[in-house]
DNA sequence: TTGTATGCGTTATCAT
DNA sequence: ATGATAACGCATACAA
């Protein structure tokens, strides 16, 4: 391995010259070039952990994220990345695998790698993430949930929920079939569902059956095929488009026509939802644009500017073939 | 900050006492007791940085991939995840955006974060690659490609093209089209092709249309909703699933019932072909064992345990609904 | 502009 | 079992 010291005795000056050169640049045409010429021949890299080890800035964004196959959660990751480059940040992604333990010891280890910040697409926050978080002192951005007192981005899904309700009301849809998530996800556990219930208030003579299920298509699809059959429903809300597309199959599987028999709708805005037949109502959430965002208020936040602790994204409501009137 | 040295100082022992409770351990009952309560409350972690700039191992392996969002790579990195955990490894995982310049810089950055070893999900491996392997000399595994004299996992590409075109065959087909993608890509846009069309080379009176698209649904879509009309094929064969997908798409907006007009399959396995109409057959790829074989690899590879160059994976044909006899 | 000396937090060597 | 000290590679305050 080649060093700061090895590059110094080559070009016959001191190590504090060489370092000079690699950083403000205060040197002679002459060391430089000379100094040009070595580092390209040796091909040499400053260490990272020696440079970290004194410096204050690593340049360095720490993100984990709670699972490495969903598109929702790469979507955001591509946001992310898009700009943590274009701000010249370096990524550490680690993965907790919705692991809580995992989690915290991410967050540890990424404070101990002097991340400038740390963005966490998280489900919960507990009182363990509050303790890290504030005795590291540390820029942190909490994705997808709102969290007291600390920085958040995250969707409308109550609104979201509620306008999805909406929707299928002035369709003229009275009875429904819900499936969603566990509500230890406040967002979409909770949220979208209770903003959907919330907007079947004012009408009356409206029927809702709950089924909570779960993220994976296959145990979505194998609840579908167990409730369809019991279900009077004109309408299917599910809580993702995953879900969605998992009880479209069902239904196909069933031979109940979509949407004639019943209307189906998601959340998310999922690409997948444009390549099933019939193509799928959605709330789309930008999730890229998410991302994007979560740098730049993470990058604020670095720099000591303040910013509200709640970011709500909009999201919108994306018609396809899914929903017809009742 | 908390360091060692604070540790030691409040427990009244010496910082190489604290480094040994934190190592290999040879400390007394009663200071080893000290210490735990004094970490403990304290919250201290060694700084990672310290810790590398003298250690000779990291216990970290980086991964570059090409891109966040597809759905082949991050089974493959579900798969690296899961295995690294298991060998308690931390992985360090970049993306090279599909760059090759930043996939250079990715692995320079690696090297110089003492990574035990690489893994890549490659293209294309160049000299340049080369070059910057052999100087750093660290265990390297690419992904999904073949590469002299490094060493590599991938799939069996030109096999898997060549049974779907002797499955074809057998269905009784004979005229096809053929989605591919460039041949930049040597497994995917070349091998493929290659092995597809040699099969054919035993059966006479078959034609074979070629068109090149990409790994864009969008693109593929709009490709297909331009040469279908034009195509006397009684089979289409896709490159990717993605591409089967967005066929069937065009094939439906089009008004050609498949498997009815022409049959469609894919390649990859993904789990989104279960979920179309009709779902498409396709050559499964175990993406997520990949995943896990690459880090035994790579682990035999760090411990100086010799490997083949090359290891190939199999993969297999999961005929559904969108192939029938002609 | 350049060189000298010191310290960053840790591990390893060698005494004790 | 424990402590003192050197070393890892680099940045920087200060002196020249």
């Amino acid at each position: 391995m080649v060093t700061i010291n090895d590059i110094a005795r080559q070009a016959g000056v001191a190590k504090s010259t060489v370092s000079r050169y690699l950083n403000n640049g205060s040197v002679s045409l002459a060391t430089r070039e000379k100094l040009d010429k070595i580092v390209k021949e040796t091909g040499y890299t400053p260490n990272t952990f020696a440079r970290s080890l004194k410096a204050t800035k690593t340049n360095m964004i720490g993100v984990i994220i709670p699972r490495l196959n969903s598109a929702s959660t790469n979507e955001v990751l591509s946001g992310i990345d898009q700009k943590a480059r274009e701000s010249e940040y370096d990524l550490i992604i680690t993965n907790s695998n919705q692991d809580r333990e995992r989690e915290l010891g991410n967050i540890q280890t990424l404070i101990n790698q002097k991340v400038e910040g740390i963005i966490l697409l998280a489900r919960e926050i507990t009182e363990r993430h509050r303790k890290l978080i504030n005795d590291a002192n540390i820029p942190f951005l909490v994705l997808g949930q709102k969290a007291e007192a600390i920085h958040s981005m995250a969707y409308s899904d109550y609104e979201a929920g509620y306008k999805i309700g909406q929707y299928a009301i002035e369709l003229g849809h009275r009875d429904f079939l819900f499936f969603g998530v566990s509500e230890q996800d406040k967002a979409v556990g909770l949220e979208r569902k209770n903003g959907f219930l919330e907007s079947l208030k004012d009408t009356t003579d409206t029927t809702v059956k709950i089924i909570e299920t779960s993220f994976s298509k296959k145990v979505a699809y194998q609840d579908a095929i167990d409730a369809l059959p019991n279900s009077k429903a004109s309408y299917v809300v599910c809580a993702t488009d995953n879900i969605a597309i998992a009880v479209l199959k069902a239904a196909v599987e069933l031979k109940y026509s979509v949407p004639e028999k019943f209307s189906i709708s998601g959340f998310g805005g999922y690409e997948e939802t444009d390549y099933v037949q019939p193509t799928i109502t959605t709330m789309s959430y930008p999730y890229k644009e998410m991302g994007i965002q979560a740098v730049e208020n993470l990058t604020k936040l670095v720099n000591g500017i303040d910013i509200p602790y709640e970011t709500l994204l909009p999201n919108e409501l994306i018609v396809k073939n899914s929903t017809i009137k009742r």
